[in-house]
DNA sequence: TGTCTGGCTGCACAGCTGTGCAGCGTCGTG
DNA sequence: CACGACGCTGCACAGCTGTGCAGCCAGACA
């Protein structure tokens, strides 16, 4: 139960607005605005009066109504389709806590349930809408233009040509030219890459670069495009090309690490190949969880510090600003899950 | 200052406003207000044309300032303290997405990088507070009644008396004794839990039952309790409880699925041990990854769809319904990582 | 033709905050 | 003592939307 109020409070299952602090302080509503606002000038008691009558009632600064004066909210708008995934979670966790950091709210939306809603963001006067998955939709291309609000797309496609949209990229075709190199250099003879079904991502350019970089190095490649980015569509690629034979493929490139790890568990667990001997993996991302000695993923690292800081950047300027295209470096990280190299 | 506006159209860099509909549409900004409002009174010929005219400018309705008019806002604070955890990770998609399909809006905030900052939520007027990690601060519970918002704990201990708060608990206390019996079944001698630091939570309650049950059986427990909930604490218990001796601990209880995976892969791939032959591990949760095939851990489930129905039933309780508690079952499943039972 | 009804429309205000501006009191100085 | 300066306060308005209420117009009916 609720203390019973002292009858200047404000009516039960409503929020208390400063007014309510006004009236129990004996002084106006713009000083108590006053002593919210840094740099205004209130005198000390009254500032005092006020800040004890705000910690009695729990008042705190609506900052929605703050917003309709400002120029600029403080929230950002996050869309993620399948936060279950580990490098989107990751990426999610890093970017919520440097967020937080800077004073700006995080107002997460889930793709994966509806349409193309996204333009519900510009609800809530949204800064900035961060793309994490998916692809851009034109309407909230032109939605965000027409509203002077920035967009920022994280290894996603680039944008119809004139679209006003940060772009944060990891190097995929450099990254995909290293997972080639280093399974040609473990002696790999005939390669396979897998790709989640979906067309329009930084994903065709890792498996582009792949697939031309082991066309110099005379190696055959066989796509596997099919499902969703997930541990399953691993599995299920895996159970596709490892059938046994005399030209069975002995190297797969996952796109990402969640489908590199189902290549990984079911060519181990399900077939009883032997990993890195008879059949050599290497994904991309560096999820946290491919490095537990469970897996031991080979894989190619996008750094998320690095993505974070240019995410944050981003999102930090002016509306008017000119849009950024920021590039981060990857590497390859060795694991064992791939053969070591021949000479 | 404003800048000046062409006739038409709004400027750039500023949010579309219902007046720049009116103007472009010839009405009144009334009009286009309920233009927007469902069942309010407009004529088909008026809406039509407000429609064309707001889509022309991208104009969207802002609910921020529809907030001030309404009692309730349609934003939900949802806190967590570690995102990229696997079974956090797991609610935080379930819920984002059934928000989504009420209508409802996540406004995240990441506990692990301020102090008791999450009052902040109440400054956007949050109709509810959903807490998927740590404790809930006093000042939190206090502010949440004070301004009507409802708290919704996950799992979370039982705030102070007096303090109204819904609570959705999975039945830890059923689920420690299930493991208990378990390892019990499986002819384990010498049995160790490890929980981590955090003292106050659910996991407690698991750990305690679980020690209850094992004194029936007459089983010593070892209790290890420090470091974060992660898999680096489980990786750091095996190390210390699994040293070689004529007594060695033969089972282990993590109180979470991360925590047992970290224990499980240490003692497989570093301490070189069999898992379930010479060590027993059982876990809680049954986050996604614990089924991968290089885990197979046995755990007890806290079903996700169940706990994430009650969590929204909650949420979308008027503020002044009477708090509610929801107990949802848990359940055995068997998966490879605790031996078979000796009968 | 006069009157009444009904459907739209716009005015004006509420809801909450930030801020320019004028007013008020006090204090210091000539 | 008179006057100016200065610090503080409250008024009033802006920012954006929802809505009660009155007014307007057209159409229908006697």
């Amino acid at each position: 139960m609720r203390p019973p109020r002292p009858p200047l409070g404000p009516p039960r299952g409503r929020f208390v607005s400063a007014a309510d602090v006004a009236r129990l302080a004996g002084v106006s509503r713009s000083a108590v605005s006053r002593a919210f606002t840094p740099g205004a000038q209130v005198s000390e008691q009254a500032r005092a009066r006020i800040l004890e009558a705000a910690e009695e009632l729990g008042y705190r600064v609506n900052r929605l109504a703050r917003t309709l004066h400002q120029d600029r909210s403080d929230l950002v708008g996050v869309v993620g389709g399948n936060f279950s995934n580990p490098y989107i979670s990751a990426q999610l966790d890093a970017l919520s806590r440097a967020l937080h950091a800077r004073r700006l709210q995080c107002l997460l939306m889930n793709s994966a349930s509806g349409g193309d809603d996204l333009g519900r963001l510009l609800d809530y006067r949204v800064r900035t809408v961060v793309l994490l998955s998916g692809a851009a939709p034109d309407t909230l291309i032109r939605l965000c233009a027409q509203n002077g609000a920035r967009m920022v797309l994280i290894n996603r496609p680039r944008p119809p040509e004139g679209a006003r949209a940060d772009l944060v990229l990891a190097d995929s075709a450099h990254g995909g030219r290293l997972a080639a190199d280093r399974l040609a250099r473990a002696g790999c003879q005939n390669v396979a890459v897998v790709i989640s079904g979906s067309r329009t991502s930084a994903k065709l350019d890792r498996a582009e670069a792949f697939c031309s970089e082991m066309a110099l190095h005379g190696i055959p490649v066989t796509r596997w495009a099919d499902g969703p980015n997930s541990y399953e569509t691993g599995v299920e690629a895996a159970r596709a090309l490892l059938i046994p034979g005399d030209r069975r493929v002995d190297g797969i490139f996952g796109v990402t690490d969640e489908i590199a790890l189902g290549v990984l568990n079911t060519a181990r667990f399900e077939l009883g190949l032997r990993v890195p001997e008879d059949l050599s993996v290497i994904g991309f991302d560096d999820a946290p969880i491919s490095g537990w000695s469970s897996h031991g993923l080979t894989t190619i690292r996008q750094p998320l510090e690095a993505l974070t800081r240019a995410t944050m950047e981003a999102i930090t300027l002016p509306p008017e600003a000119e849009p950024v295209l920021c590039a981060v470096p990857v590497q390859l990280v060795e694991r064992g899950s791939v053969r070591a190299p021949i000479t």
